[in-house]
DNA sequence: GTGGTCTAGACCACC
DNA sequence: GTGGTCTAGACCACG
């Protein structure tokens, strides 16, 4: 049950926010939606580490902030699992998907692009992702 | 001719990205709003260090991105005026897009929310966005 | 004979290098291409000034250096004339040509684009600057 | 690993063009020389301005525009290194060498050099500085 | 007057 | 360890 997560994470070296924001924002997002359950045990640091040639340090750093939000925690020497009662709502879930929304929005905005436009182009990204 | 801008301009001392960069969002946020149009001159990079209680640099590294960017014109001399709109092409301007629907669009997945849904929000927060 | 010359300026305001360096390179390149004849008298500094929107003092300022380097002459308050004996030959014209080829290859090159590619690119570039 | 590439920089501090822009221009020589390939590791800021005896946001200026320009990357906590190809499209690369040519091209008219002669000047330039 | 460059030295975030 | 940001104050080129 550990190797089958280390594939879930993934990291954008080339994104402006560092490495261990993008950890979190990620475990949060798997546990909001289900794919992450309450007593999961998650990857080791190690294995997080390595599978994405990172220094552990960092992923430390995420699941130890992760664990301060009550999101994780700790099983003295086993490694983390997910907390209990982190099950959200489709309505919190949405509220989590707000600010890239908005982000996109924005830019969209200033690139003066109409409606249509970027709704379509949109449908297309999501396609793409699926 | 020194009043009329220099009071545009306004800094978040306790904001986590640097000043340099709300400089350069709040230029750009006001060539969108029409507020400034091209053709305008922008208050000196003196004018403003000093009514922001600023180091200059901080301010000309603004302007000089925001030339690198082709927002603002260099007038030699005469400081700095909103470029002329070289327009850019509709499908430059969805290139530019993407990454951030990408992003949304990456996060929404991992938020396992359905399609019909994310394009619902999305197309909400567009609105509010107006 | 002094209105037909001020057309024969001009400056490319998005240029990195100064308004009178432009001037200075053009007036001697006019001189060594025979457009202007040794006894020909310059426009004034205010008509150039004027008709490119430019400072006095940066016209002024090319004529003056033109005139330490020996290539006009002050014609006392009748403006500048093209001072004697500056036709070039052929080579020596081709020599002034060479600094802007030679920064065109080292480009080229960086962009590593093929011979052909580039010189039919000139080819088309010179056509439309006849 | 700090001796490899110390040595490869070097600034002439009579030049009139900037330092940063001497440092730019050079790692771009490097790179296009094939002295520094894709994935190597620059000597970090502070080893640069020590080694060179110049202020690190000098050298910092120079790392940073080209990350921007896409010749670097920026390697989270290990510094900067020689950004993967991002080979842009041949269109592209053509439209970046335009500025240049039509430079040349406005010169040669005002030298009044016949096409042909340009011509054969242009390709000698392009051999030597293959 | 304008912006551009550089210095010396500080502090911070990230890895 | 890395680069990023900011300050204070200097000097220069250009118009």
């Amino acid at each position: 049950m550990a190797e089958h997560t280390a594939l879930l994470f993934s990291i954008a070296t080339g994104s402006p926010d560092p490495i261990y924001r993008q950890l979190i924002e990620q475990v949060k997002r798997l546990c909001a939606a289900g794919v992450l359950k309450p007593g999961d045990t998650l990857p080791s640091v190690r294995e997080v580490a390595q599978a994405l040639a990172v220094n552990p340090m960092t992923v430390s750093k995420a699941y130890n902030l992760l664990e301060m939000e009550g999101v994780l925690e700790r099983l003295r020497g086993q490694g983390m699992q997910v907390a209990q009662r982190r099950r959200q709502g489709k309505g919190e879930r949405e509220a989590l998907l707000r600010p890239a929304l908005e982000r996109a929005a924005r830019e969209a905005r200033q690139l003066e692009l109409d409606d249509a436009t970027i709704l379509e182009l949109f449908k297309q990204v999501l396609k793409e992702a699926t």
